[in-house]
DNA sequence: AACGATTGAGTTGTGCACAACTGAATTGTG
DNA sequence: CACAATTCAGTTGTGCACAACTCAATCGTT
């Protein structure tokens, strides 16, 4: 990896050939390591019955507690297009209920059942496992999320002044 | 949850309040990151009616030219669950052909069409608009990748080993 | 109070990801 | 050679992600 670090001295635009092995690579190396998480969450949560996105939306709301959709969607970065059946599965399984809001009817809370409240016990060791098998010093892995949450930023300002280029 | 999670320091192990909270993070980040990315990607690729994992594939192909089903799924991580129909679409589009192996009968190559090769020439840009679009080095890139590559690693490495814990 | 604009949840349709499966071709072993 | 095991592509079914839309509730402005 010790190379010129930077790339556009001399000969030194890369060529497009070259940018289009590059490219590949970073949200290749992404889109892997997320499916890799994937399925090793598939694995450790098949005991609880969850996937997990619906992991995900628990872990909000065992922090949190009840929660309208949006919220919930504004945390775990999902529309309602996602949620809203996400939830009804959440529903189905009694581990949440859907609440229309008295003071907005537009709005819906999930909130927890007893049952869901009660799944956070069995989920405690999840987290320990998961870090565990990153192979991650927690150093590492807050840096890791540091730059993932930089990119992230940057993407999502990069699409909204797509215009000019 | 009657406690207040101050965060991590001295007692060196996390409590598990802390490590649910954590957890989310590291797999959100690049779940995030990820999500982002298809979204630029989903911009980019609207004049070359591309998906951003069609635009993957095509990636491969202008690389490696003619390829069999299997060896484009080692290469994307994918299998045939998922390329089969991504590929009957890109054959759709008049892309690629798909040919049926002579010396092994249950191959079947990917092959870029006149039309499919000719689009490298519209594609040659995209990689160059989305790595500007992270903001970041080509150093810094690198080395993304690399700790990616070891968390997939590591990760489905852990998946191997489920059982013992 | 009236009413157009906005907001929130939900629906529909498309595409990806993957498990579990089918069926045909090939390979390895006796 | 025979035939069981394996390999490969494809299908089916489930769930996620998102665009585009609907519909009702709410808000802002006049």
């Amino acid at each position: 990896m010790t190379e010129q670090p930077t790339t556009e001295q001399r000969g030194a635009t890369l060529r497009d050939e070259d940018f289009l092995r590059l490219d590949g690579q970073i949200c290749f190396a992404l889109g892997a390591a997320n499916r890799a998480f994937g399925g090793l969450y598939r694995v450790i949560l098949k005991d609880l019955e969850l996937t997990y996105p619906q992991y995900l939306v628990m872990l909000v709301l065992w922090e949190h507690g009840t929660m309208p959709v949006k919220q919930l969607g504004q945390h775990l970065r999902l529309d309602s297009g996602t949620l809203s059946p996400l939830l009804k599965r959440l529903e189905a399984a009694g581990l949440i209920r859907r609440e229309r809001s008295t003071e907005d009817e537009r709005s819906v809370h999930a909130v927890l059942t007893e049952e869901g409240a009660a799944l956070r016990e069995r989920a405690v060791e999840v987290p320990r496992r998961i870090a565990r098998a990153t192979g991650f010093e927690l150093a590492e892995i807050r840096e890791l999320q540091e730059r993932l949450g930089r990119l992230t930023a940057a993407l999502d300002a990069a699409v909204d002044s797509v215009g000019r280029d």
